[in-house]
This record gives C-alpha cells, structure tokens and sequence, in this order.
DNA sequence: ATCTTTTTCGACCGACGGTCACCTTTCTTT
DNA sequence: AAAGAAAGGTGACCGTCGGTCGAAAAAGAT
C-alpha cells in the first residue's frame, strides 16, 4: 500500500509513451524519467515491467467494468437487459487506450501484448457476473442451458476476441455479422423465439 | 533460398527446447548450440528472433492444416464428421508446442506472441474451410443456421482460444466443460438433438 | 533529538539480441 | 587445376535492457 500518486504516475508514464511508441521500444529507465522519478523506485512500486503493464490495463478497464457488475445484481432489471449491459460494457471497454495509437504495421506487438491482456482481464471479472446472471435467468425461466459457467465464457470469449480486431483483424461489418451470428445462436441454444435477443445488438456512434 | 537443412535444424532446436523450458529463458545463443551452429550462422538464416519463432508456428500448423483442409472437401463424408475432424485437427495443434511445457505463472511475450500467431493462423486458414462444410451441411438439411462463415468463426474462435490456456489459463476440465457448452449451444442452434454431436468431444489420450 | 520506518535512487550486474570482420567451404570461370 | 567469387559459418564484441542493492534522504514516531 504505497504511495497512489506515484504509483498512478508511473501509470500515466506508460501511458504517455505507450500513445507514440512501441512497448518493447519502452524502457524502464523510460518511464521512470517520463514520470520523474529514478528507475529503482520503479520497483518499489511494481515488482516488474510486466506488472505495470498489467496494472495499467486494469486501471483503464475498472470503469466500465464496475458499473457492469454494479448493475449485475439488480434482480429487478430482466436478465436479458442485464445481458446487454455486459455487452455494452464489453464494447465500450475494448479499444478505449489504443485509440490514439498508430496503425502502424509495427505497433501490432504492442497491441497483442495490451489485448492479451484486456481479455484475460474482462473475462475472469466479468465471468461470474455473466454466469450468475445466466443463473438467475434459468431459474427465471427465461434461459434454458445447463452450464451458465460455460456459457457465460464462450459469450465472453467471442465478444472480446472479435471485439477488438488485434488477434482476427476483421472489418466492422464482419464483427457485427459475427455478433449477430453470436446472438441468434443464443436464442436457439437458450430457448428464445429468433429476434428475442435483438436488442443486444446496440448501435455503434 | 538458403540451405533448408540449416533452416530446419534451428526451428528443430528450438522446438525441442520450447519443450521443456520456459520460453523466454531460450536464448539465441542457446538455439545456435542445440543446432550444432554458431550464433551468428542463426542470423544468417532468421533476420531476429521473432522471425524463428513465426516461423516454427507456421511449420507445426502446417501439417494439421494440411490434413483438415484435404478432408473437407470431400462431400461423401458427412459434414458433422468433417467439422470433428476440424476439432481434432485443432485440438492436436493446439497442444503441440505445450504438451510438456511448465504450467508456470510467467507466461510472457514469447507465448503470448505464438498464441496470437496461432489463433490468427488457424481461423484464416481454416473458416473458409469449417463455412463450407457448414454451408453443405445447410443444403443437405442437417445443419440450420444462416450465416456458415461467422458460425464457422465463432466455433474456431472458441476453440483456438480455450484449447491453449495462454489468453485465459483454465484446467483440463474447464477445457472439457466449455467445449461441451458450445457443442450443446451447436445441437440447439442448429436444430439438432441433444447428443447428436457428442462424438466432436474426442477422447484425449 | 534520536531512533525507526518508508521511500528514493543510480551505479551496478548478468544476460540478452544483434553485429561484424574474418575464416572456411563450395561453386564458377578460365 | 588455379584463381577468384560467392555462399556459408563463426564467436568475440557491443549497446541496452530488466532487475538488484546498499546507501541515503524523507517522513514518522517517541
């Protein structure tokens, strides 16, 4: 529990470099003078470059990911609804830091590296949110499907892989047929009339 | 066009000590000598490090690629069928490069960089496949579902993500559990009996 | 004022990926 | 066969990196 100013300096560092370089270009002594502090305090606060790294994406993904599970345990909000809120959170979530980065050919390492783990993340957080809502919609009635464990992970697993086009670069057209695709399947597997789960698919700005 | 022999004992080399070593403690030093060459003969033959790495990948998933593309286009045998043998071929890739690899907690770049060429390998390569074997399958009335391609990539999407536990670490049998989870939102969703895929689920040796 | 704890630091370390000038082998030309 | 060119091969060497460490400054406690 050490100093939060620093250590979210050290945070705003990579982030800084992170908008105009590459992740592997990005030295430790780099951030620490970018944030203004020695290198060896840098590991004071974070016991590898890595685990910046990681913290960082965890920094930029707590927002929509809180609201998501603040709004999770609202059993008076069908689960459905609830269902599109983590899509929603899920879509505004992805590419939220590399918006500004360079298209570059070059800079696909980093974001292989950052969306590695953006996924990892969302998934072992929002999974048992989406499970236990999934429960709620079976004993409800309004889902039927044995495993909500499961199922919660493949929906997870689609909607951040093909969310965000770093590890199958795909058009915005493709990623919307998938997600419809995504849903129709869910209306079958889950034993809701075609069309039910529409509402999932919310418009893009 | 350098030497192919020299070319294929460094991949050889480094297969064989991604096999029992973590992966970035594999120097190119340490390649070169598991090779029988120099160190500077690597660079004669790879322009980096990376670039033997993405190498490898393409030759291990050469071969099962090879094998699955050949088989699905063969419309005698049934498209369930086919579409196993696209989930075998994926499994047995898939565990290639980890069979006997440390379950250790440092998974890194090196890993996650296979991964990401692994997943992206596998889903170009095969959802044209998988999609044409779906779309027979639609005109043959066994499969319903309207979009062939994004299911194919849905299918291969969850597959080449949660069969290598690098984007998100699980057990054997949280594997199992998942695959079949979406074998089960499969025989829903595509208007087939509970049970009627179980044979996809193919017995690990 | 003195002691204890927390925080800061940059010189230092081992190791890494990559380069280079030079050597050896193989091929080409005469 | 001789000579020269081209291809193949090398390990000492370089700059840099992530990470360590002991010292020392800053902050708190008494």
């Amino acid at each position: 529990m050490p100093n939060p100013l620093k250590y979210n300096q050290i945070l705003d560092a990579l982030q800084e470099l992170l908008a105009n370089q590459e992740l592997q270009s990005i030295s430790v002594s780099e951030i620490a003078h970018t944030a203004g502090i020695g290198k060896g305090s840098i590991y004071y606060y974070f016991p590898s470059k890595d685990a910046i790294l990681q913290a960082l994406v965890e920094r930029n993904y707590e927002k929509p990911l809180q609201t998501a599970k603040a709004l999770a345990y609202q059993r008076e909000i069908p689960p459905f609804t609830r269902m599109a809120m983590i899509f929603q959170a899920c879509r505004n979530s992805s590419s939220e830091f590399l918006k500004s980065q360079d298209q570059t050919e070059s800079s696909t390492q980093t974001r292989i590296f950052i969306h590695q783990k953006y996924v990892n993340h969302i998934i072992t957080e929002l999974k048992p949110v989406l499970a236990e809502i999934i429960r709620q919609g079976i004993q409800g009635g309004e889902i039927r499907f044995e495993d909500p464990e499961a199922l919660a992970e493949i929906v997870l697993i689609v909607l951040t892989v093909k969310m965000d086009n770093t590890l199958v670069p795909s058009s915005k057209e493709e990623i919307e047929d998938t997600i419809s695709a995504l849903i129709s399947l869910l209306e079958k597997g889950t034993g809701n009339p075609a069309g039910s789960l529409n509402f999932l698919k919310s418009q893009a700005p």
